[in-house]
Parts: structure tokens; C-alpha cells; sequence
DNA sequence: CAAACCTATTGATTTCCATCAATCGAGACA
DNA sequence: TGTCTCGATTGATGGAAATCAATAGGTTTG
């Protein structure tokens, strides 16, 4: 009943390993308030306006941060994946929902004994900033994404955070000797509302950037990259994966910030 | 020469009034490493990929955040007004740069020094997150206001913010018996770049809404919000001003996230 | 005072995409 | 196996905005 999507095997569940290195003592104390929960597809894990009373990580599947607006739109500003924090931290309801794009289990911490530890230990809270700040940097690097006009062109910035981002997360990418291969872990309609478009443009963008020979859509959900460089000036950005850059990730270091230590 | 700008006269220098609940010892060594710069309209503050050796607070004036692509663009992902933190905190070159949009005073902290204080200081630590907090609400809540497709609704939406952000910046907004008049303080191409479109567009935009009655174009750069409401229909949004959360403005209250205490 | 310059504005045309509508394909289920 | 259903795809069309181009208004400069 337990163990089919967690990897428990030996060290922390999924999603935990972002505290790894914390005070033996702090990661008791985490481990003592702790609760996982589960959520299917489409479920809601975080109401707008809700004032969430607990703070969560991300331990498997994939959450989609999104407004619902007046006019019946839902834009997703964001999706949160393994090792994702959310919830608020000190005060305040979300101005977001936050719901299930997938299955997907969650790391949950009573909001309350959460904040004291963090106010008590230093180690997590340096943790808290730094996951802070690589999300206001993803924030705005998808908004540079979005400024694309063309929806080809916001696709192509898709594909190459899916790249980065989630390169270790799940299955999600895989070295192909004829490129990398990428899952499209949400649904078209979701990928529409993340890109400002509509699920029609996104599977025309993708069927001309296969047109061109830049990916190969081997499913609907399965994209091969072929042709990174193409796909990176397309998305207007120096090229993100150029052989520097690229090194860097082969020698397993991320693009995210780490702690200094 | 001075202080023609700033606003000294007994307290603290704009800008420095987030650091006002600081433990005195915490602001001895904050004052003891500030110094002031000055920048003038279009220089730059940190180049793109550079690794600021400072944490600066924006004290007068307007920066921008952009990022400045391959093809010539250069899409503004946020603008940073008095009181607002910036520069990296923690390891990592900016991938943005930040440029001044007007004429502006930053208080610089050499980062090191910044750095160890914080790591020793939990009361800097806190506003410091809580910022960062702030800045995350504020990126996503512009996403929200860019994924509305018609120039005109991201139009309203600017405005809007302004009215909420900006409510005690500079004189950037006054209440009049008609309305809000809010100043805008970029120009047409920022704010076009801001807005993900063009100066060509912003102003058929403004013009439209003007002749709908629901602002008044007093100056290219000065706009009398006369219906807050139907501005707010046009973002999509709720009733930003409505009278519940307006109530709470007059009350004094912002609706920036503060420290519990 | 006039010239030069920059910004905002207005006009005309083309491109892109939202929208409406229809078809296709894979999985669920009887 | 056949049908049902849902998501993805393809097609056709109207609308919005990018683009190109030109004018007006304000400020600086000589």
C-alpha cells in the first residue's frame, strides 16, 4: 500500500532530499511532524484565497500553481515538482490555487510547529531562502518565456526548461543518442494555459517545430529534441544548453543555486 | 546637492525604512557598510551575467529588471521602486540586468559583509525573506496580469498595480475628488516592454480607455483612474479596490506581507 | 527664434492566433 | 468486437496587434 511511487529504499522519500544536509536534530524534528498525503489528478490541494495550514513538498507528480479569474480563465503561473516548497510561509492566504496536474503525493507540514523550527534553526532556514530564491528566478525566467509573441517560439522555451529544470525529476528527460527525450508530464489544455495560448496553437507550434526537423513528436506526450540550438534561438535566449552550460550539467551540477556551506 | 531627493529629516533615508524594526545592533552594522550611488536615467546597475559585489535597496527613483535577448528585445520582468531589495544574496550571477528607469539612489551593502550579517542576525534574515516573499506574490501576480491577451486588459492591470504598489512611492499616486491620478514613471517603450507589446499599442490602449470613460489622459505620463471598477473587469481580476480590501488601504494597512512580531 | 530631436500619437497593412467546427485515434467498457 | 468518450489534431475564418510609415507636440540646442 505504501511503497509503489516512493523510493524509500535506504534514504529519504522523495522530495526530502532537499534536507539532506540539515542538523541531524532539525531533520528529527521534521521527521516527528511530518504526514504525507496523496492527490489525484485534478484535485485541489490549496484553495484561492485559502488560508493553507500547512506547508508542503512536493514528493511525486506534478502541481500546477494557477488564478481563476472572473472571466472563467485559469492561467497557471507556474508548476512545482519533487522537492518544490509551497504553502505560506508566515501569514497571509494564497492569492493562488494550487491543484494536482497529476498524481501526486505530498510531504506535509503543520504550518505552526513548522515556522518555530524555522525561526529556531538557521539550517532551515537557509534552505527556505534558497528555495526561495530559485523560485523567484524560475518566476522570471518564465515571464522572460512568455514574452515571446509567437506561440513556437514560447514551446520552444518550454522544451528547454523541461530540459533543465526537470532534468533529474521523475523520468521526465532522457539522453537519447539522437537527442534528449522529454515527457510532457500535463495535459494540452494545461500546457495551453501555462503558455497564454490554447491547446490548439501549442499542438500546431509543436507540429511546425517538428516540420522543421527540431523535435520529433514520437507521442503526443513524448518529444524528442533534436536540434537544441535551433530550439534555443528560437526562444530568443543565448543558448542554454551550449557546450559550456552543457558541461556543467554532464558533471551533475545544476543550474540551481546550492548552499554555500 | 544633497538632498534634494531624499527625504532625511530625522529618521531613516528612503528606502531604509524596511530596516526600522531592526534590532539597534543589526542596524549599527547596516549603517556602519551602506553608502549611497547615484545612477541617472539608463545606466546600468548590474550587467546581465555580472556578479554584483553589493545588496543594494532602491532608495529613490525607478530600476527595471530585464533581460536582454539575442534578437534585439528586451523584456522588463519587474521594476524596483523605494524599499525594494536587489542583488544577489547568496551565490550566482544575475541573469537580468537592472537598468535605472529614472534618475535613482541605491543603498549599496557590500555583499560579504551583508551576507555574514545575515547569517548571524535573524532579524535581518526575516525581513529579508519576508521580501522575498513579497517579490515572488508580485512576480506571479504580474504573470496573472500578462496572460490576459488583449493589450488593453494588461493595460488595466498595470494601472491597477500602480494604484496598489505604488501608493506610497514618491507622488507616483494622489487622490483626487474624481479619481486616482497615478503617474506613470517609465516611459512608453518600457512600459510597452514591461507589458510584452509596443509603444504603438500601449497608446491606442490608453486612448481606448479614455474613451470609454474610465481613465482621463491629463498628460502622456499622468492618468486619472475615474472607474477603478470596470478597470479591475478589464484585468480580470476581482475588484482590486473594491470596498472590503479598499477599506483596508485607508486603513493603512498594505497589501504587502509583514513581519507576525 | 528656428532647427533639430525625441517621444507620443495616428493611420494602413500584414501576420498571427483565438475561435468555431470537424475529424482522428486511443483507451474504457459493455 | 463495436461503441462511447475524451484528448489531440487539422481546417477555416474573423479579430487583434505587430509592423511599417507618417504626423504632431514638446523640449533642447544653436
Amino acid at each position: 500500500m505504501s511503497g509503489q511511487h516512493k523510493t524509500e529504499s535506504g534514504g529519504d522519500p522523495r522530495g526530502l532530499s532537499i534536507f539532506t544536509d540539515l542538523h541531524p536534530a532539525t531533520r528529527t524534528e521534521l521527521d516527528t511532524m511530518r504526514r504525507l498525503v496523496r492527490y489525484r489528478v485534478g484535485q485541489v490541494v490549496i484553495h484561492e484565497g485559502e488560508e493553507s495550514d500547512f506547508v508542503g513538498i512536493v514528493a511525486s507528480g506534478i502541481l500546477r500553481m494557477q488564478k481563476n479569474l472572473l472571466d472563467g480563465r485559469h492561467p497557471v503561473v507556474g508548476l512545482l515538482v519533487d522537492g518544490d516548497i509551497f504553502g505560506r510561509v508566515f501569514d497571509g492566504a494564497s492569492e493562488l490555487a494550487i491543484e494536482a496536474a497529476t498524481d501526486a503525493e505530498v510531504i506535509a507540514f503543520p504550518r505552526d510547529p513548522f515556522e518555530a523550527l524555522l525561526r529556531r534553526s538557521p539550517d532551515l532556514d537557509q534552505v527556505v531562502l534558497l528555495n526561495l530564491l530559485n523560485e523567484l528566478d524560475r518566476a522570471r525566467e518564465w515571464m522572460v518565456i512568455l514574452s515571446n509573441k509567437k506561440v513556437v517560439n514560447r514551446v520552444a522555451g518550454f522544451l528547454l526548461v523541461m530540459c533543465t529544470r526537470f532534468v533529474d525529476v521523475d523520468h521526465l528527460v532522457q539522453n537519447r543518442q539522437s537527442g534528449m527525450e522529454v515527457k510532457i508530464p500535463v495535459s494540452r489544455l494545461d500546457l495551453a494555459h501555462l503558455l497564454g495560448t490554447r491547446p490548439e496553437s501549442i499542438s500546431r507550434a509543436l507540429h511546425e517545430l517538428a516540420d522543421a526537423g527540431e523535435i520529433e513528436i514520437i507521442a503526443p506526450d513524448r518529444i524528442l529534441i533534436s536540434d537544441v540550438g535551433a530550439l534555443s534561438t528560437k526562444a530568443g535566449e543565448e543558448d542554454i544548453l551550449a557546450p559550456a552550460t552543457l558541461k556543467g550539467l554532464l558533471a551533475g551540477r545544476t543550474l540551481d543555486r546550492k548552499r554555500a556551506d
